[in-house]
Parts: C-alpha cells; structure tokens; sequence
RNA sequence: GCGGGUAUCGUACAAUGGCUUCGUAUGCCAGCCUUCCAAGCUGGAGAUGAGAGUUCGAUUCUCUCUACCCGCACCA
C-alpha cells in the first residue's frame, strides 16, 4: 500500500463531512462513528450497489430484514450464549469450560508470576534443553505462547494459565491440556421491561430464597447472599451480534410463504453490535456496525458449486466498488483454523493502511444454523424438493461483508494526493456511481446574475434526473474544483457567458482536469 | 485488556505558570472584485477534550477519566 495514514483519512472525513467520531461533542464513545452528510451517501451509494448486485438482479435471491432485538432462545440455539459468556479456559483434552475466576485456586501463580516470566524470557534467548541439545521448533514456540500469554493476561487469567506448568489438572478429565484464557462473551445485553419486579420469595427451613431477574439469594441468619446471577433472565435480550441468525430464524418463513426453488438465498442489511475489547484502526473495528449477509440455501450435494459460484461473484463485488486487484487476497481458512461449523473459508483481505485485513467472509456453514434451530425450536427445517425426491435439511453458503470495512476500502483506494499545474491536490478518485455528490455546478462568477439564473436552470435539471448534485458558487472557479476534488465529484459544470449564447457548458472531468464543450440538452447523457 | 504516544479554532501546525488568556496557514461567514484550475481587498465568527489537585494565578505542572493513533493480544 501507499503511505496513506488512516489519520489522513480520518481528517479528510471530518473536514468534509464525512465521518465523524461518535458522540465527539461529549468526549466521545470507543468504537462508534457517526456518519455526515457526504458519508453517509457514500455508504448508501455502497449498500445499495450491493443490494442491486446480489438481490434485485439476480433469480433466487430474496431480501428481509430482521429485528435487532431477538428471543433470547436465538442466541442459546446459535450457541452464542455459549460461548460469549465470562472469561473461561478449555480444557483441550475434554473440553470442558471453566470460569477463570470461580473455578481454580490461583494465589501461588500469582505469586510466582513474575519469577517465572523472567525465564522464560531468558530461556527463549538461548534455547537450549536439559542435554545440551537445541529444542525442537515446536517447543520453542510452544514456550513462546507461554510468554505471550503472560504478557497478555493479568492476574487470574495468567495465573490460570500458569496451570498447564504447575500441573493443576482439570476437574472433569483429570488431564492437564489447558487452552488460552478467553474472554468470550462479546454480546451486548439488555432488558426487557420494568427491570425492578417485585422479588419472588419463599421460604424453606431456616433459609429464605428471594429471586427476581437477574439472581437468587439466600438469606441465612440474616445475611443475604447472592447465589446465582449466571442464568440469563427471561427478559433480558441481546443486540444481534450478527445478522446471519435473523435470517436463519426466518428461513422457514420464507419457505412456508414463498416456496422458492433451492438453491436460493437470502439477503439482510443491517447494524449488528459487538463488545470489541479494543476498537481499532478508524471504523475497521466499532463496537456498532452493519453488515450486509447472504445464506445461500444449497442441496448438501451441490455445495461445493455454489461455493465457487459465490467466490466468483464477491470478486466482482470487489471490481465494482473500484479496488485495484492488487490490493484484495484470499486467504483460505486452514482446516485445523475452521470454526467448528464451518468445513470451507475463505477470508477476502484487502491491504489496508493499518495492514492487510479481512474486508468480508465466504464461509461454507454445513446446516449447522438451521440443524441447531431445528433442534431448538423443534420445527422442521427440512426442505421438500418439488420432485418428490426425499426431504432434507439445506446446507448454507454464506457470504458476509462488512459495510464499513467497505467504505474505508473504497475510501483508502480512492485516496490521493497528485499536481495539477505545478499546484498539489487532494482528490478521492471514487468510482461514479459510488460518489456522494454526482455532479456539481457553477456560475463561472458570482456576481453575474444572468449567470447565476442558467446555471440555477442546469442545475434544477441536473438534480431532478440525479438527486445527489451540488450547487457550488464559493471563491473562484479554481478553489470549487478543488473542493469538489477533495469530495470525488466525478464532474463539475460551469456555465460561462458562451452558455447564454449557444446553450453550450463546460464539463470539467475530476481525473483529467480537462474540460469538454457539452450541449445543455446532451448534459444529462454526458454525465451518465 | 497490556505497553507507548497524542489531545490548542472545522482542518494542519505554533506558543506560554500571569500581563489585553493564545499566533500562523487554510477552511468558514458577509461584502467587493474576479471570463476556467486554491488570485486579491475589507470586515467577522471560531480553540486549549472532561474533572479534580498544586498555586495568589493553570492551556502550561500533577492525578483521574475520556477519545484517537502506534505495537501486542482479541476478532467466537
């Protein structure tokens, strides 16, 4: 990539009006950005393109679009709730899950923790085992992992994973084949409801129990204990951490209304919601976010089709939002990096500022979502193929894109700094019919008035045929162009005093710089 | 979450324990001027992220918080 900084980008679109840090006038909040006037056309501009290219032109796509807040009982089908809970480790062998901080005694690692950590970094300078020979690559990295999780973790989670050297073995396999510590739980939650209810209580013996939403206590002797607060309340609910399960949850719906013929898919726009540890790297990371997903439903025989067919069309998807190709990689899941669901992935990544990273996923999901639903809900979600040929339930091909990771792509390649005239500019060299401001035009004075009212005409014209069209009439004809540079407007119209003549304008190209006669009727097809 | 850095008009930078509380450029607003690539003139609005502390006095020093950037980790 360039030496474009994401600082760079992130001053253009603040200065112009593109994306602003969320909540800013009250300090801020991680992870949120707002979107301005010209940001938030960008956007469109973007999902709609995507909306156009994979439902509107296309057979066996359908769209919907789900609500944000679920029935809980999605996300314990999905296995969110799962494993999206405390921090927990794996027992590797079993795998069991623990709560870090419940389950083990941890004070002798803590103790030992800073001892321990000075040896390893000793001994990762000088690999040498107990004979003299040099270790295996293996176990120095494996010692490496070590270290890094030290530095990583503080406190009851280092000391956790001190575990695997101080032999603490796992309560249900008796193994000692920790995993990382984790911190899982990424869902936002929220209630339902009046959350103060007035408590359930009951009495047994000696002991009372007092339950209301979220925990139970015990009161013994006068001291009121709370005993549980890990089950989830029935009226607490979650922002979707995906739109993928909206779309699941409706599958039968759409069956039951539609019937379309398999494979079809189904396509969803919209915020999802993720308690990021850190956001990072401009909007890449936010906390809220949109997604644009498909599941493609497919005959488990025939996924492998599909799958190629997808992989195909995202690549014309990245063509159209302008990437240069050498810019976007595949990066194919490693089988041993699979989720579990998954049995195919592949990763789209694009050279970003901060570095290559994920710009939107291709997963083969098995019927992983609609088994567990199933499961679940104890409804069918098998398909009956119209032949009569033996029901079945539909595998899943999954495309998955991020928007903003969209827009920053477009935003990033777009980006440039060139000379006109021996004079620097800054111009977004966006495709387009992804540009915010179509076209914009200009009196060549201001101060002219019959040039003011035809270009008030032209421009009239120009905005009931395009909409995103701006009226421009600030400083001289030299300082609009290139405020129109800085925001991507693909042309500027100047109408001069040859215009009141011969009804003739200039058309000014964003790239070029060069300017070309047009007629006032041909305008419109020009521009197109 | 760990470590490092940053925070001054919209943007990019400057300066200062006080004196009239902050300069420059650009952008912005009003007016004039201007016949195609950031010309010029006049006037104007606009800032020390938030909160505490030290001090006679803090934008400046200290602490806390918040946000962003960089390096890790995380990204099911």
């Amino acid at each position: 990539m360039s030496d474009i900084s994401l600082e760079d980008i992130a001053s253009l679109c603040k200065r112009r009006g593109f994306i602003y840090q969320g909540s800013e006038i009250y300090g801020g909040l991680a992870g949120t950005w707002d979107y301005g006037p010209l940001g938030v056309q960008l956007k469109r501009n973007i999902s709609n393109l995507w909306w156009k290219m994979f439902v509107e032109d296309r057979d066996d796509m359908y769209g919907i679009d789900a609500a944000i807040l679920m029935n809980q009982k999605v996300w314990q089908a999905s296995g969110h709730v799962q494993t999206f809970t405390d921090p927990l480790i794996e027992c590797s062998n079993c795998h069991s899950r623990f709560r870090v901080d419940k389950t083990l005694d941890i004070k002798a690692f803590t103790e030992n923790l800073p001892k321990m950590q000075t040896q390893w970094i000793e001994a990762l300078k000088n690999p040498i085992s107990v004979d003299g020979t040099t270790p295996p690559k293996e176990q120095v990295d494996k010692l490496k992992d070590y270290v890094d999780a030290a530095k990583r973790f503080s406190g009851p989670l280092v000391a956790v994973y001190m575990n695997q050297i101080a032999k603490v073995k796992c309560p249900v396999c008796g193994q000692i084949k920790w995993g990382e510590p984790r911190q899982f739980n990424m869902m936002f939650k929220t209630t339902i409801g009046p959350v103060n209810l007035d408590p359930q209580i009951s009495f047994k013996g000696d002991t009372t129990f007092i339950k209301d939403h979220n925990y139970t206590y015990t009161v013994e002797g006068g001291d009121v204990q709370a005993a549980s607060n890990d089950e989830i309340a029935t009226n607490t609910v979650f922002l979707r951490p995906e739109t993928a399960q909206g779309i699941f949850t409706n599958y039968k719906n759409v069956v039951d209304s539609l019937y379309p013929d398999l494979p079809f898919g189904l396509a969803q726009q919209g915020k999802a919601f993720r308690n990021e540890i850190s956001p990072r790297d401009f909007v890449f990371r936010a906390r809220e976010f949109e997604q644009m997903e498909i599941e493609y439903f497919v005959d488990p025989q025939k996924w492998e089709e599909a799958f190629e067919m997808w992989r195909e069309r995202v690549h014309q998807w990245l063509e159209a939002l302008g990437l240069p190709q050498e810019s976007v990689h595949e990066l194919e899941v490693p089988a041993d990096d699979l989720a579990h669901y998954s049995r195919r992935t592949i990763d789209f990544e694009f050279d970003y500022p901060h570095g290559r990273d994920e710009i939107l996923g291709l997963a083969y999901r098995t019927n992983f979502d609609l088994q567990n639903i199933q499961s679940a809900s104890g409804k069918s979600m098998e398909y009956r193929p119209k032949d009569g040929s033996k029901p079945f339930v539909p595998h899943v091909i999954e495309p998955s894109f991020g928007v903003e990771r969209a827009v920053m792509a477009v935003l990033v390649s777009s980006y440039r700094e060139d000379e006109i005239k021996g004079e620097k500019r800054t111009v977004l060299k966006l495709p387009k019919h992804l540009a915010p401001v179509r076209a914009a035009v200009s009196p060549l004075l201001k101060n002219k008035p019959e040039l003011i009212a035809k270009a008030r005409e032209v421009y009239a014209m120009l905005h009931k045929e395009f909409g995103a069209v701006m009226w421009d009439d600030n400083g001289n004809i030299g300082k609009r162009y290139r405020r129109q540079d800085e925001i991507g407007t693909p042309s500027c119209v100047t109408i001069d005093f040859q215009t009141l003549e011969d009804n003739t304008v200039t058309v000014r190209d964003r790239d070029t710089a060069e300017q070309t006669r047009v007629a006032i009727a041909d305008l419109i097809e020009c521009l197109n």
